[in-house]
DNA sequence: AAGTGGTCTAGACCACAAC
DNA sequence: TTGTGGTCTAGACCACTTG
């Protein structure tokens, strides 16, 4: 069973789906101009609005450039941009995305007591039991992602087993075993040297780098519950995060 | 004459500036409740969908949350994110926004003639000349940002002045004397140790870190023009980036 | 003047949560 | 059932670009 993410279904994200689909498979010539969005709207029997939603998207992810009273035009850059640091998918993708084969390795399963940092940032008492997941992921045999994920262990019914473990991520794992879905994360972005990166996770030895970037993270669920706190490392050198940032316009 | 950056003037903008405000202002308690969009709409005699745009806003940075049917929420973690990857402010007020006083000192202005590389990102002869600027930012007196930005001389009629230099930023120079507005950048995130980072600038040996956190990238104007390529250096005991990322519905 | 994207409205209906 | 957010529509008007 392939499990992968979607986005929800609604006519925004089916058009912007086609769009995607329609500008990845076309040569993509430099700035190949798309059709107006009154054309659009009526080729998809949808309302403008709607076009605009499915390009307001595209255009925050860079796949598209908006120009008033031009037009709206491919973003030739939008094919080399491999990896997006939005919306964080799952690692092996990010991987595979950044042109390497991809595995992993689980390095710890353990059941832990909460300490104080834990207990702060998931929210529970000092001494609840939690499982921690360190996975060890591969590009080409290279060690490239470091994850270590905390959830508390309320949330299970049983111990997942290490069938579940290999097969699916923390997040599929949650869901269908507590029925908890991940809305939103937040994270801390840190660079460290593998010193300190040693102080988090036993894999600093393996990694082929002299510094990593760390993301450190809050999930929460569809209540604002934090469910799980997570620690990620990076190796730039294979993972090299890209990220188009539309701004305002200024003023003086 | 101060300069700030300011979003575009519309209707969804002054609401969200007035939600700010207000969310900001208040005590924010965990997780105070947010009047409905209906009453929202009428207070603010806007449509429903102008609420919800800006909320739409609000909510990709964090400010709030949204449950479907329970209502909107003040993020009680909202005030404790400083610093925010999106938009990309100024230097300055990022410094200050993490809690530091701000000042920068320049370091390198030269004319140069483009390499390889300068060429190639930013669509210029072999040979164009062009304006490397350096300037190194301080956190309370510690080096904590390092950016270098390099435009082609040809936007500018005249060089610019070293006052100018001090007083503005390099975007908003570019506004005045050649009319560009800096519309989107894409940048792509690496850590490096010192070693690697005395290959971009001598201010590595002023850092006192091991390692930083680097941004490269490319902004473009309103015509999509590549205009500033730029590389940013960030120590990240001092910059402490943050983002909240929403994440759309995982489906089996 | 014509074409195109940018903003806004009023109203409708759906989906989820709580009582 | 009621209240809330989520999606969608049809139409209007504005702002920028080009001829």
């Amino acid at each position: 069973m392939e499990i992968l993410p979607m986005e929800k279904v609604n006519l925004s994200n089916s058009v912007k789906a086609y769009l995607i689909k329609y500008i990845r498979g076309m040569d993509a010539k430099l700035g190949t101009k798309l059709p107006p969005e009154n054309e659009m709207a009526k080729n998809f029997s949808v309302s403008r609005v709607t076009i605009r939603r499915a390009l307001d998207d595209l255009e925050k992810e860079g796949l598209i450039l908006r120009i008033h009273g031009k037009g709206t035009f491919v973003n030739p850059d939008a094919l080399q941009i491999k990896t997006s640091l939005l919306p964080g998918g799952e690692f092996r993708q990010l991987i595979r995305d950044s042109g390497y084969e991809a595995k992993f390795e689980i390095q710890r399963f353990e059941k832990l007591l909460s300490d104080g940092e834990v207990s702060r940032k998931l929210e529970i008492p000092l001494g609840t039991p939690y499982y921690l997941l360190e996975k060890l992921y591969f590009a080409d045999q290279h060690p490239a992602i470091v994850s270590i994920d905390r959830v508390p262990c309320e949330y299970f019914n049983q111990d997942p087993d290490s069938a579940e473990l290999n097969e699916l991520s923390i997040f599929h794992i949650l869901k269908h075993k507590a029925g908890c879905i991940i809305k939103r994360d937040k994270i801390e972005i840190e660079t460290m040297d593998l010193a300190k990166m040693k102080h988090y996770s036993s894999c600093s030895e393996k990694m082929e780098c002299s510094s990593v970037l760390c993301f450190h993270g809050i999930n929460y669920d569809q209540n604002n519950r934090p469910v799980i706190l997570d620690t990620e490392f990076y190796n730039t050198d294979y993972i090299r995060f890209n990220m188009i940032r539309v701004k305002d316009v200024y003023k003086d």
